[in-house]
DNA sequence: CGAAGTCAAGAGCAGTGCTCTCGATTTGGT
DNA sequence: ACCAAATCGAGAGCACTGCTCTTGACTTCG
């Protein structure tokens, strides 16, 4: 896991590290279309073909950059989490929100790549699984850790979740234990309306619209949060 | 604007409406990358050059596909609404949230397009403002419609619009007359989270987690509808 | 009728992802 | 210490792309 044995080991890790390097620093300036195995093989003074020994193919390296970035979002979740007093729930999911918004705006790119339209012919291979829920792994923790607390209290007025929501609550449950399928669906509508903010923001539907995204964002954040129960002083 | 006065001039509408047809029919099997000119002049027997005297190049091709689109949800929307009773205005809403949705299931690829990541160097030419506000429009005039009629009783405990917000409400509001900013604040947390919800569910995020999307979309936009502030009975 | 405009065809250019072959180097077992 | 096996980069090449330019035929319109 650490240096490799052999100086042939120790190589490819490093080319291979550098290749997608390269590669993320193309994603950033051209986006996910304008990856160029060719130009990456001309950057690193090799010739095309050898790019090959390390990815398979450009749809691998793309594979690899969306673990990756699956990684880096779940990261920056996870140590903004940390980072909070852990029994205010309230600012744990703003923490989060904002710990996703951050590195969003930090690495549109990679975002648009996870979160944006799938690619090619759509790939998700079990590797992927992992990584891409790490964030809401953490968000599913920081539920659980309010409804046990207590510190959920449901806004007035808002309609049940349909029976037949039942076995996907079920499912959904698995990452927030203990919650009732209100809840759960509550926290799925938070969930799509984050990232639902977040492409509206990235992908240019504010465009001319609204120009003060920050606060509106948190407005947003603190809204949702109130939806799904945490109380209006701490939200 | 009917048919065109010369032959030549009716063939080439033709031939314009034939290529942009078999694009859009590329993009849904292959996505938006799949995109390709040659083919294209293939399926109508001609030389590839010969496409460029109908479209300059392939991102102007895309681009009429980017507005053809917007004005194809928005044609959906504007029809949904305009199929309700105008007075139930919960029901418009909900209408408005099915037609996108339904839309969005039967041209995944071209919802892609316009909600999902732009592709390229990004380009919005002044053609596609007016499209691409289509459906936005027909949000706005409902909720301006219920708003007027008194129908809006919006939900107790939900933090209050910062005052930073006012110069983004006064843009936002040319779309919805006469709505405060708190409401207009829920508004677009709203209508973000309606987005949120379809790009999870066509992009891919809800695989192995959420099966019965149908109902869960129902519920929430129910609950988006009752926080913008229609009643829980009608909403 | 004839000049001007428009069109499809074809050749061609630069670029891409990817494959295959071929020597050079490194590795690991004996 | 050797040698077969594995691994590597270089290079040529294939099929394909978007796009340009030129050429000759056809349409349009004064």
């Amino acid at each position: 896991m650490n240096a490799g044995r052999t100086a042939r080991e120790r190589a490819r890790a490093e080319l291979t590290r550098e290749i997608a390097e390269i590669a993320r620093r193309q994603l950033g300036t051209e986006g996910a279309g304008g990856l160029n195995l060719r130009a990456i093989a001309r950057e690193l003074g090799m010739v095309s073909s050898a790019i090959y020994r390390y990815f398979p193919s450009r749809d691998d390296l793309l594979t690899a950059l969306i673990i990756d970035a699956y990684n880096a979002v779940g990261e920056a979740v996870e140590r903004a989490d940390a980072a909070c007093e852990q029994d205010d729930h309230a600012g744990r999911w703003r923490a989060v929100c904002h710990a996703v918004r951050d590195w969003a705006l930090a690495h549109p790119h990679e975002y648009a790549l996870i979160y944006g339209s799938p690619v090619p012919g759509y790939h998700a291979p079990a590797d992927t699984v992992g990584p891409a829920v790490r964030d809401t792994v953490v968000y599913g923790r920081i539920l659980t850790d309010a409804h046990a607390a207590g510190a959920l209290n449901h806004p007035d007025g808002f309609p049940p979740a349909p029976p037949t929501f039942a076995t996907d609550a079920d499912q959904i449950r698995q990452l927030m234990p203990g919650l009732p399928d209100d809840v759960v669906a509550r926290a799925v509508v938070a969930w799509t309306g984050l990232f639902g903010f977040l492409s509206f923001e990235l992908f240019g539907q504010f465009a001319n619209v609204v120009e003060d995204r920050a606060t509106l964002f948190d407005h947003e954040v603190r809204t949702l949060g109130r939806l799904i129960g945490f109380d209006l002083e701490s939200a």
